[in-house]
DNA sequence: TTGTATTTACGAAGTCTTTCGTATATAATT
DNA sequence: AATTATATACGAAAGACTTCGTAAATACAA
């Protein structure tokens, strides 16, 4: 029985971020592209991506000797989750304090706020 | 010595709420407000609470019996604190991307369209 | 074949967070 | 005064997460 599969914590999420910007990869790959931010070892890495197969955050290939793992959660599924979930604990729930927050402190570019005044629109055709 | 402050933790930051929302409060008032919304047994809150005095992020006034706790940490910083960790774990730093699936997703009053579009303005008149 | 390198498997330690039971002190009630 | 209620203090257990050492299996190289 599959169960339901739980939300990654921060060392899951950022293999996870690995695998969804490079397709299947092995834990050597993985540890590699972590290695270039943090230091961390090759077996925590490993351990760590087991822990995952497990839980069904990934699957994994172990036909040849070194295993290939995959994400088996979709990227914008899940950060549509965990944004859900920062969204109530952090701002009580409110998308516009957030989003006032997040445009108002970074630095956004032209073409990315053109993007979401883009958005905007189309919400708001939508509402009449 | 002071120390630096940490980020809170998630039940930490569920008291936090309750004392940037109601002012200081005693652990009796803080316990009652999140029993509304979860099962918590007081010595938790209570616990919890002392530890947040002793990490610097409350503040306490042990002059009557009934300790009074305040918040030592303002709600928007913290907030943007913990906005730019998400965004960076999540989103890999994306305010934009952040944004369109905050916008996306939740569903947001008219009014704090407007909210929105009004930042936006300013931020690319000051571009100029 | 023998030794070296790579990989997975297993287990366990360390830390952080949350939880609450029990003890003690203080106040209120009868 | 004796009882009951309320509050804080303390410690410790339980669970989640991260970390990595060591062993065992497999492949490669000399």
């Amino acid at each position: 029985m599959p169960g339901k599969i739980p939300r990654p914590t921060d060392s899951e999420l950022e293999i996870l971020q690995v695998l969804w910007a490079n397709g299947p990869s092995s834990v050597r790959f993985v540890h590699e592209q972590i290695s270039q931010q943090r230091d961390v070892g090759y077996t925590t890495v490993l351990k760590l991506m087991q822990i995952m197969a497990e839980k069904g955050l990934a699957g994994r290939d172990t036909s040849k000797r070194t295993h290939i793992y995959r994400a088996r959660v979709a990227e914008e599924e899940t950060q549509q989750n965990l944004l859900r979930r920062f969204m109530d604990t952090t701002f009580r729930g409110s998308a516009s304090k957030l989003v006032l927050q997040a445009l108002g402190n970074a630095k956004t570019s032209p073409e990315e706020l053109d993007e979401i005044k883009a958005l905007i629109q189309r919400m708001e055709d939508e509402q009449e």
